[in-house]
DNA sequence: AAATAAAATTAGTCTTGACTAATTTTATTT
DNA sequence: AAATAAAATTAGTCAAGACTAATTTTATTT
């Protein structure tokens, strides 16, 4: 099996590769993981030889089909952990990432099965990232964020795209969850801020940063 | 905080100190752990230097009050998590001991509080050991063995002092659980091997070994 | 008490996975 | 296209935590 520190590239390598369909650099994995361009380069070779990624200087990093397999693994086990975190453990939205980051390395054949049949097979986790199935399929990710959103646009938050408990913190306070309804009322050229309205309640004024850090179901 | 190795070594301390009130040695030390024994001093220079330890040629190693209570912690997480793993996950007796030594490094103040009130704070863990408290208290711990019975004498299953999954495994086919009632039929000089009757059923003999691995309240 | 065996310790090596500094390669400007 | 900036890579270092081999210390026998 693999290292802590193959799994935490992988599950990096993964990320990017969704989040962007863009081509994964040594230097945005680098950033990513808070590492030294130097350090990626010597971990881009450990997992070329372990056939776990293929690394072109065109193409930049892609996982080959056993690369996918285990990132997927790793992340249907952090999602599953953070369900059992909130919903069994009465953890908060903002305290549970960190400890998923531990708990995703644990390493058993059976243990995500177990867990996922114990939590009822739930499909997304409490961020709203969709869980993938034993199988490694998953229900469809949120892509459009809040910024996207057309002016007087109505929305529901699917999920949020930044796990950091600051950030988080900061949804609880305007009072959003998932699921809370949003209207855009205004996009303010300046700056690219934005004003909604929380659930048919007042406004409120939000950066660009912060409209895309929100994904929304239309 | 501790490095997984460090804390590895606090627990393998902390179990020798419970099990025999003897002298730890670094050779001990190095048994229980599978390692050699130059490395067993280069780590206890090293919990010395973090005052977790003290180490003295005529007494071996002794924990410090901190240590005590850092080894505590991570037991009562052991343990906790393979009450979980049994209960809820549905896991056999013999396949939880390994998942727990991974589970037991995970890192949060109150993660072991958490789990211990979603489990309804167990007194004990599927192995009969005592799970400490948050306190550091604990119930208590069972120390006489099949192998003192005397013959003739009838006992129930408290514990086992070997989790390894052969062990287990014979036990399950000898249909021996915890809270078995087992009577001490006779005690072969030869060998020290026991004969016994399990539940009141036919007679089987066991070895020495075994009866010095089984735990017994009388 | 001397001889021997066992335990503890030291010294030096190895691997993993990070780092810095220097260099080469690739992109971007002007 | 040349100059510059950015990215990638190489080379060498470091700490943790294991190892082996050699040596010293402590215990046990005879």
């Amino acid at each position: 099996m693999h290292t802590l520190s193959e799994e935490n590239y992988l599950k990096c390598i993964y990320c990017l590769w969704q989040d962007k369909g863009q081509k994964i650099t040594p230097t945005a994995i680098a950033e990513s993981l808070g590492n030294n361009p130097a350090s990626v380069v010597d971990m881009i070779r450990k997992l070329t030889d372990k056939q776990l990624i293929n690394y072109d200087k065109k193409k930049g990093v892609e996982l080959t089909a056993q690369g996918q397999k285990d990132a997927t693994l790793i992340v249907r086990r952090h999602r599953l952990w953070e369900v059992f975190l909130l919903e069994k453990l009465d953890y908060d939205w903002d305290e549970i990432h960190d400890i998923a980051e531990e708990l995703e390395h644990i390493k058993d054949a059976s243990l995500a099965d177990r867990l996922d049949k114990f939590l009822g097979f739930p499909e997304y986790d409490p961020h709203g990232d969709p869980i993938p199935k034993a199988n490694g399929k998953m229900a469809k990710r949120y892509s459009t964020t809040l910024a996207d959103l057309k002016t007087g646009g109505y929305c529901r938050v699917a999920a949020v795209k930044d796990t950091t408990s600051s950030f988080l913190q900061y949804l609880q306070k305007l009072d959003i969850s998932i699921g809370t309804k949003i209207q855009l009322i205004e996009k303010i050229p300046f700056d690219n801020s934005l004003v909604i309205s929380i659930g048919g309640n007042g406004r409120t004024t939000v950066s660009q940063k912060f409209g895309e850090s929100v994904l929304i179901d239309i």
